[in-house]
DNA sequence: TTCAAAAGTTGCTATTTGCAACTAAATATG
DNA sequence: CATATTTAGTTGCAAATAGCAACTTTTGAA
């Protein structure tokens, strides 16, 4: 797939499937959370092809979620670690872990995320209003954003139209 | 890529990845939350070619996002609803939406989730504790749980004395 | 200094995508 | 009611990706 297209798109899940959508990253990414860090354990514990491996590895580095670092101190032998920018998408890949959780693994949960300062299991994550309220797919509405194109504001505009429409008399 | 793989990684990630892990298929469930519904309107809003449409949308009926319902009583054509299974993906792809927000479109988010009760934009999706805490990766402890197979329960162990060996002396 | 492991690279095959033209049925139109 | 126009795909072929396994080149260790 020609996905340069998706940059186009004036779309912030296009922009970042661009950068990770492809296969094996976000499993990439799981491993990262892991606390995986090198070369030879990515490839085994995701059994990925090596030369598979390379390349997203690079295009994690370039895109700023991993860094290479030195093993030690002048090392010539580096690691991937977890930039600030992968570290923060931790909670998306626990809102996927859990929707899978919920959907697909009915026997239960292969792993359970504990806050290791109490001990509790955390929170499902979830969509929050400002006052704390959980909401649900149909409580929100999609405005255009500041980085909005003239496309987006088009297209949002007619969703609002529809969604009264659909909602009127309620 | 053979992802038959990824169904026995003892994984939600990798079970969800399988279901929606695909190129296109996260960006037709958006097109979904937005309200998109009919095939025609998916393949011109995307620019997806016809045939991997018709494959995608057959898998997420399949797998239980998507439901083919008749577009009125008793008609022949049908269009394409979010389940249940489906909406409560919100989380993720708002959480991703999120991110891409953050570190992919400096010049401002494309579009704007509202709280259509408030007129307030939502928060930021996040990991939180039972006490409502924001946690971070490092906060955060991985254990087994009800569905850890065996390689699983012996990977986090080694895990969790690393983190363990990792934070000693703090 | 020798050796084995780590981190890729290369070349080839198999599988997926993309494209565009074609088809069949369902609805709309006169 | 007959005909035209959408809608929702299917088909076949070219191009792009992924998988596999053997090979190379540096390390770091003994």
């Amino acid at each position: 797939m020609k996905h340069n297209k998706l940059d186009d798109m004036n779309c912030s899940i296009a922009t970042s499937l661009e950068l990770i959508g492809e296969w094996w990253t976000i499993l990439i990414l799981r491993e990262a959370f892991f606390g995986t860090r090198r070369f030879e354990d990515f490839q085994q514990y995701l059994g990925i092809a090596r030369n598979i491996l390379t390349t997203r590895l690079r295009k994690l580095c370039d895109g700023g979620l991993l860094q290479r670092v030195p093993i030690k101190e002048g090392a010539k032998r580096h690691e991937y670690k977890l930039t600030a920018m992968g570290r923060d998408l931790y909670p998306t890949l626990i809102a996927l872990t859990q929707w899978g959780d919920r959907w697909l693994h009915l026997d239960g949960a292969p792993v359970k995320f504990i806050d290791h300062v109490t001990g509790e299991e955390i929170d499902d994550v979830a969509i929050l209003s400002k006052q704390g309220k959980e909401l649900d797919a149909r409580d929100l509405l999609l405005i255009p954003g500041p980085g909005a194109n003239e496309e987006t504001k088009q297209r949002l505009s007619l969703l609002q139209i529809a969604w009264e429409k659909h909602h009127e008399g309620e």
